[in-house]
DNA sequence: TTGTTTATTTAGCACTTGATAATATAAACT
DNA sequence: AGTTTATATTATCAAGTGCTAAATAAACAA
C-alpha cells in the first residue's frame, strides 16, 4: 500500500487519522475549498490538485458534485448569492444621518461583504469566461442600489419635486463613483498595487469630491434627461461634439 | 491519404491553395491570431483550436514559437507595449484649452488605445494569471500620466504655488476618476452590458463632476499630504479616525 | 460478533493537450 | 527542367485530465 520507503519508527505518528466526514460537512469543506482554488487559479484549474489541496481523493469530489461544472457553477452561486444586504438600502435612506455619512458608511460596509480577494477574483474570472452572471448582478446593482442613491443625491441637491424618472444618465452619474472605488479594490486584491491610501481614506475622499460635484453638476444631468433621454429632434447643428484638436499623434 | 467519401467531382474547387506565407507574414498572423483567440477563451485555450482557426496546422505553430508559453509572453508583449503615447502628456498640459476640454479629448484618445475588447479582456486575463505585467503597467500609468493629471489640477484649483511633491494622496484623487472611466469599458467590453449613455458623453460628465468637486475638495487633499503623508509626530489623539456609527446590521 | 450501509480509495479508461520527428511539398535558384 | 531550401503537414508520443467502476474501510445496527 504505502511506500517501502517509510521507515517503521514513524507508524505512531505517521498513522493519519482519515476521518469519514458527514456528507454535508464534506460539501461545504469541497465548496470552500473549490472557491479559494478556483480565485487563485481561475476555472481551467483541475479536479485533482483541487482535491490534493483539501486533502482527499480526486474521485470523492465527484461523489458530492456530479461533474467539474456542476462543482463550479456551485462556486458560482456560493460566491454570488447573499452578497446584498437589504439593510444597506435603510442604510442609504437614512436621512438623520448627512449623505455623505452614509454614502462612506454604505461602502465600508458593501467593501466588507465583496471587496475581498475570492469574490472580485470569481467575479472577474465569471465575467471572462460568460457574463451572464455578473450581468445579473450588475442588474441587481442596477434595480436596488443605483436608483436609492440617484434619490438621495437628488434630495442632497435640493432636486425635491422631479417628476420624471431616474434616467439612465443619472444612473451612469453615480456609476462614476461605484466604478472608481471598485477598481481600487482591483488594484489592490487582484493586481496586488501598493495602496498608499487605505480603503476607507480613499472612499471618504471620492465621495466627498463625488458630493461637492454633484451640487452643480447633478442638477444638470437631472435636466438633461427628461429632455434628451430620447431622440430630442434633430434640431442642432452637426458639428457640435467634441472637435479638439486632432493635431496631436 | 484523404478520407475517401470525398468525390473526385470537387477536386476542381476542393484544390484549396495553400500559399505558403513568408516567415514574418506567417508570425504576425499568428500573433494577430492568437491575441484575438486568447482575448476570447484565456490563456488556458489550446494551441490546436488557435491553429484550426488560422486555418493552419498545429504544429506550425511550433515552427514559429518554440512553447505555448513563448507565443503567450509575445501575445503579452504586443499588447501591452506601444499603448502609450507620449503626446498625450503634451496634449494634457497645453494650457490654452481647458482642462476640461484636455481630459475630455485625452480619454477619447485614450480609450482608442486601450478600451477595446481585446486588450482590456487580455489585460484582465493576465492580472489574474500573474500581476506583474498589469503592475508594470500601473507603475507606467503612475510614472507619466498621474503626476500630469495632479499639476494641472493643482493650476485649475488655483494652487499655484505649492512646494511639496505631488503626493500619493493626489495620485489616488485622480485614480477616482481613471478608475471610473475604466470601469466603464469593462462593463461594456467585458460584461457586454448595453450601456445607453455613451463612453464621450459618460467621460464629458464624469469630468464635469471631478473638476467641479476638485475646486473644493482638491486643495483639502493636496494640504492634508504634506503634514499627513510621513508620520506626523505622534500628537494627535487615537480615535481620529472614522468613527462612524456602527450601529447598523 | 456479524452484517449492512456508505464514505472513501484504488485502479484505470477515454480523451485531450503540448510538443517532436519524419515526411511531404511549395517556392527559389540554378 | 532539375536541384536545393525551407515551409507546412502527417503521424505520434508522453503527460495530463475529467470521469467511472470496483475494492476498501469506517460507522452503525442486529
Amino acid at each position: 500500500m504505502g511506500k517501502p520507503a517509510a521507515s517503521p519508527t514513524k507508524s505512531l505518528t505517521a498513522k493519519v487519522v482519515k476521518t469519514r466526514l458527514s456528507p454535508a460537512e464534506r460539501e461545504r469543506q469541497i465548496v470552500d475549498g473549490a472557491i479559494a482554488y478556483f480565485a487563485e487559479v481561475g476555472f481551467s484549474g483541475q479536479t485533482r490538485e483541487l482535491s490534493k489541496r483539501l486533502g482527499i481523493t480526486q474521485p470523492l469530489l465527484y461523489r458530492y458534485f456530479s461533474s467539474k461544472q456542476a462543482l463550479v457553477e456551485r462556486v458560482y452561486q456560493t460566491v454570488f448569492q447573499g452578497r446584498w444586504n437589504p439593510e444597506w438600502i435603510k442604510l442609504l435612506q437614512d436621512r438623520t444621518q448627512p449623505l455623505r455619512t452614509r454614502l462612506i458608511e454604505f461602502y465600508r460596509q458593501y467593501s466588507v461583504a465583496t471587496y475581498r480577494p475570492d469574490w472580485i477574483r470569481i467575479y472577474m474570472y465569471a465575467g471572462l469566461a460568460s457574463p451572464s452572471l455578473n450581468q445579473r448582478y450588475i442588474k441587481l446593482i442596477k434595480r436596488e442600489l443605483m436608483p436609492v442613491m440617484c434619490q438621495e443625491l437628488r434630495h442632497y441637491c435640493g432636486l425635491h419635486d422631479v417628476p420624471h424618472k431616474i434616467s439612465a444618465q443619472e444612473m451612469e452619474f453615480v456609476w462614476g463613483l461605484h466604478g472608481g472605488v471598485f477598481y481600487y479594490a482591483v488594484r489592490h486584491h487582484v493586481y496586488h498595487i501598493r495602496m498608499p491610501v487605505s480603503f476607507m481614506t480613499q472612499v471618504a475622499c471620492s465621495v466627498d469630491n463625488f458630493l461637492a460635484g454633484s451640487i452643480s453638476t447633478y442638477p444638470r444631468v437631472v435636466a438633461a434627461d427628461s429632455g434628451l433621454a430620447k431622440p430630442p429632434a434633430p434640431k442642432k447643428r452637426i458639428a457640435r461634439t467634441q472637435s479638439i484638436s486632432a493635431k496631436s499623434v
